[in-house]
RNA sequence: GGGCUCGUGGUCUAGUCGGUUAUGACGUCGCCCUUACACGGCGGAGGUCGCCGGUUCGAAUCCGGCCGGGCCCA
């Protein structure tokens, strides 16, 4: 079944590298080939183009880029991050800033840990820490070396020689002075608190690591001392320090200094009261242990109770659980459960939907255990104030932070019971326990490996215990604006704050949490200017993307499929800024389709001006083409709008609006038979055609850099787009505005026309007048777009007219008459025609008599046609009348 | 339970400090190979803008309630 479109179709492409070869030698390639293209730019680019310049006097651009996890597998979330980044550094490099768009690696953490163990088939504990450490910074130094590739693959105008690696000694001394200062400051203190502790990854947790997880659970009641209890953890009775009820509660008559005797265990424990049980809950009456969970924390603290400590850091139940020492915790609940069961105190269970705290990494349930950390003071005003000297993008975002600062209840616990991470740099003396801290130019130190320079300041001892915990990653990464501004401990680093940092939502309760309350605690300011928040990346079917669906988009396979430039687009233009976004192949291929448009955009600009060079200083006179440049410079106003509050999807929309819609349907169709007649006119268009195609490449750079490199260098043989100056064209000619506008729809309209006729688009047309109320100047352009012979003229047309309708403009209407708005115009319909082309100056109106706004409404009309001869179109009050063929 | 956010043709999406005919893409249907492009051009069909109520001359847009999704937190 091979069509007629078929047959044409197979002939083309047999006949087409012949046809080639022969004339277009100095032309550029019919297809544009990405692959090709983005490889050899890759080549040719320098990295020096993309430092920064510490000697410039240009305005800084400093962004406080994120370090990524070096799993070794750039995701698609990370790709959406770092296109917004280098969006933005490539914009306002062309802005003229001196722009520093550091790379960081955020090195530490549990996660490498477990894969060298899993890799390595062994536990951390079968070799020493040194070894361990090694092998961690081995396969991070492998995983970090394969990110780079795909971050140059996409074109990333990184600055290298600002890249940081927070496991190197260069950037973990900072960690380390950072540590120490905040230290002399207060800021960091060491206690014994209740804390969240993973008994399997055997470290503590701060909140921000504390995922919640659905789960069910049994409520077990039974008989305390006589009182009935309600409980989800039968194995901390040995921890119950307490029987707290509502003091309200009718049932339970307790005098102050009541006491009860915990089943099973014996010891008495106190009852309080207080408001926050819920005597609807279970019994009305619950055991408070050290440490359920964060309520228990919160009444232990504020009744002053004692602590049991019954769990350990292995999960294993401690020395005073007697009997059940060693069990771990479900171990222990169980038995706990039979020996109630057998001594008749458990009176029945329930079934109990719970969420219950768990650590991020592995899922184990978290335990509230009370240890000796070290913490970072919290101090929420500050925090709030320095969160509000911020621009956030968008706005709302702030509220996240705001609600996360304001239920803060505890420090931030920043010491882990780990090893590869940054050590804590602190000594312990043996004999008397004084803290000592190396100096700072001995930073960085591990206090496992080496001992203090000096003697213990207290009692002259020698001999020393280097602090085993090391630092939370956070300690690390919150530093990284401090880093890249120049912090070397004393003040305020030469180029601090950062003009921007760029990061997801998902880590604002961290990521930016931490880092401003470190910028304020050691520098006093906040650490950036403006904060752009962007979204998560979804599944193509609109989940979060994972494993177990299935759902997983790599960004290798767009970057293998489409192209860099491409899946560049879709990141600008999947949704709007700080919205997440949904993984879409089609926007990748609508992207891609975009660039070949472009590129026969390009060729055609380039066949036309390769005929005769352009003249950069001919006078632009005809219609069309001072429209195109009026369309020009309101989209470069629009596009520089957007880019400035980063607005990439409303700015790379505009660009492929101009491009495709206005330069290449509108205007190339309106103007390319005056180009290819060579009238006089002619090189005014390619003047007009050089100018919007050289903003376009200008325009694209930052979005699609590969792309407008090969554009632009096709123009400009060996200038780069990337060193250009932004667009700044401007072209104001109103009148070309509006008659150029018109000019395009009258084409439009006399294209429907023969499209509703039956006619080919190219078939001639004949005589077509058409009527305008000012002199038209086209040069010829309608008549050759159209196929047809046209007369423009301004006099009246010679045809009977009727008034079909009114437009009201309800703009000016309603603000006048308000509620009279529709009497108003009832009482305008109901005027003769005569009165609706030349209306009075005022109307009656409900008996009185008011004046009639101007521009307050059009007469629509429709025409009678002079014996069937002619055919009318009508837009605005523009005629056209078109000749019928006899 | 609280906070934030979203709900627009089959799918995704723009517009959201009120104003005439609701944007674009993909898909779909029809016509057309015209010296840049069929990876194209032109045209069409397809929407009670989640539901209900309110404010208003006028609501996708503002207000209230409800329903449903997502994220964060208890």
């Amino acid at each position: 079944m091979s069509s007629y479109k078929d047959r044409i179709r197979s002939l083309y492409f047999i006949s087409q590298p012949t046809f080639w070869r022969m004339v277009s030698s100095d032309q550029l390639p019919k297809n544009y080939d990405f692959a090709e293209v983005e490889e050899r730019w890759r080549g040719t680019w320098r990295d020096e183009d993309h430092y920064f310049d510490s000697n410039s006097n240009k305005p800084q651009f400093v962004i406080d880029t994120p370090p990524p996890y070096p799993t070794g597998n750039f995701h698609i979330g990370n790709a959406l991050n770092w296109c917004y980044i280098d969006f933005l550094a490539r914009y306002k490099r062309m802005k003229g800033f001196n722009v520093m768009f550091p790379q960081g690696w955020d090195c530490h953490g549990l996660p490498t840990e477990v894969k060298v163990e899993e890799l390595n088939h062994i536990t951390k504990n079968d070799v020493s820490r040194e070894e361990f450490r090694k092998m961690c910074r081995e396969l991070t130094e492998k995983n970090i070396i394969q990110m780079r590739l795909t971050l140059r693959k996409m074109a990333f105008s990184i600055d290298w020689s600002n890249e940081y690696i927070t496991m190197m000694p260069d950037y973990y001394s900072k960690t380390q002075l950072s540590f120490l200062r905040m230290l002399k400051t207060g800021y960091i203190y060491q206690s014994e608190h209740p804390v969240n502790y993973c008994t399997r990854c055997e470290t503590a947790i701060a909140f921000a690591e504390v995922a919640y997880d659905e789960r069910e659970t049994q409520l077990n009641y039974f008989d305390f001392h006589g009182i009935e209890i309600a409980t989800t953890r039968p194995e901390l009775l040995a921890a119950c320090v307490a029987v707290a009820v509502h003091p309200a509660d009718e049932r339970y008559h307790f005098q102050k200094g009541s006491k009860l005797i915990v089943p099973l265990f014996g010891h008495e424990v106190p009852v309080v009261k207080d408001e926050a049980v819920d005597p609807a809950f279970g019994s009305g009456a619950v055991m408070i242990c050290t440490f359920g969970d964060k309520q228990d924390v919160h009444w232990w603290k504020q009744h002053n109770l004692g602590l049991r400590k019954a769990i350990d850091r292995q999960g294993k139940m401690t020395e005073i659980a007697g009997k059940y020492k060693g069990m771990n915790t479900t171990e222990c609940r169980n038995a706990i459960l039979a020996d109630m069961r057998s001594k008749n105190i458990l009176k029945r269970q329930e079934k109990l939907a719970q969420r219950v705290g768990t650590c991020w990494r592995c899922k184990t349930p978290i335990e509230i255990l009370s240890e000796r950390q070290w913490f970072v003071k919290i101090k929420p005003d500050e925090i709030q104030n320095a969160a509000h000297q911020i621009t956030w993008y968008p706005g709302h975002m702030l509220l996240r932070m705001e609600n996360w600062v304001d239920q803060m209840e505890w420090d931030w616990c920043i010491s882990r019971q780990r090893i590869f991470a940054t050590p804590i740099p602190v000594w312990f003396c043996k004999k008397c326990g004084e803290m000592v801290t190396p100096a700072d130019e001995d930073l960085p130190v591990d206090p496992t490996m080496v001992m203090p320079k000096y003697a213990c300041l207290k009692c002259r001892n020698r001999e020393f215990d280097g602090e085993v915990d090391v630092l939370d990653t956070w300690m690390d990464s919150s530093i990284s604006v401090l880093n890249v501004t120049g912090w070397d401990g004393s003040g305020t680093p030469p180029y601090f704050p950062a003009q921007i940092r760029p990061q997801g939502h998902d880590i604002i309760r961290t990521w930016a949490f931490y880092t401003i309350l470190r910028s304020v605690a050691l520098t006093g300011s906040k650490p950036w200017e403006e904060i752009l928040i962007n979204g998560m990346v979804l599944g193509e079917d609109g989940f979060k993307m994972s494993k177990s669906r299935g759902n997983i988009i790599v960004p290798e396979e767009i970057l293998q499929k489409y192209g860099a430039d491409a899946l560049r687009q879709w990141a600008a233009m999947g949704a709007a800024t700080g919205s997440d976004i949904m993984f879409n192949w089609n926007d990748v291929i609508a992207a891609s389709r975009f660039q070949t448009k472009m590129w026969n955009i390009a060729r055609f600009v380039l066949i036309q001006l390769k005929k005769e060079g352009f003249d950069q200083n001919a006078p632009v006179t005809a219609l069309a083409d001072r429209w195109l440049l009026v369309r020009l410079s309101d989209t470069i106003q629009q596009v520089s709008t957007a880019m400035e509050c980063y607005q990439f999807d409303t700015a790379l929309k505009t660009i492929r609006e101009f491009a495709w819609d206005t330069l290449a349907d509108n205007y190339i169709e309106l103007v390319k038979g005056r180009l290819y007649a060579g009238d006089t006119s002619r090189k005014s268009a390619l003047l007009v055609l050089h100018t919007a195609f050289e903003a376009i490449c200008k325009m694209l750079a930052p979005f699609t850099p590969y792309f407008a490199e090969e554009c632009y260098s096709s123009l400009n043989r060996d200038a780069s787009v990337h060193r250009q100056p932004w667009v700044s064209f401007t072209y104001d000619d109103e009148a070309a505005r509006i008659e150029g506008n018109m000019l395009v729809q009258v084409a439009a309209e006399i294209r429907k026309y023969k499209h509703d006729t039956g006619r080919a688009l190219n078939a001639p047309l004949g005589k077509v007048t058409i009527y305008t109320p000012h002199t038209i100047n086209d040069e010829g352009d309608t008549g050759r777009t159209i196929n047809a012979d046209i007369h423009w003229r301004t006099d009246t047309a010679k045809l009977d007219r009727v008034i079909s309708d009114i437009d009201f403009n309800r703009a000016v209407v309603g603000p006048v008459f308000r509620n009279r708005a529709m009497a108003f115009m009832t009482a305008i319909k109901a005027l003769p025609p005569e009165q609706l082309i030349n209306p009075p100056e005022t109307i009656i109106l409900e008996g009185s008599e008011v004046r009639i706004p101007e521009n307050s409404f059009t007469p629509k009309y429709s025409y009678i046609e002079e014996g069937a001869k002619v055919d009318v179109i009508t837009i605005g009050d523009v005629i056209v009348t078109i000749a019928k063929s006899a």
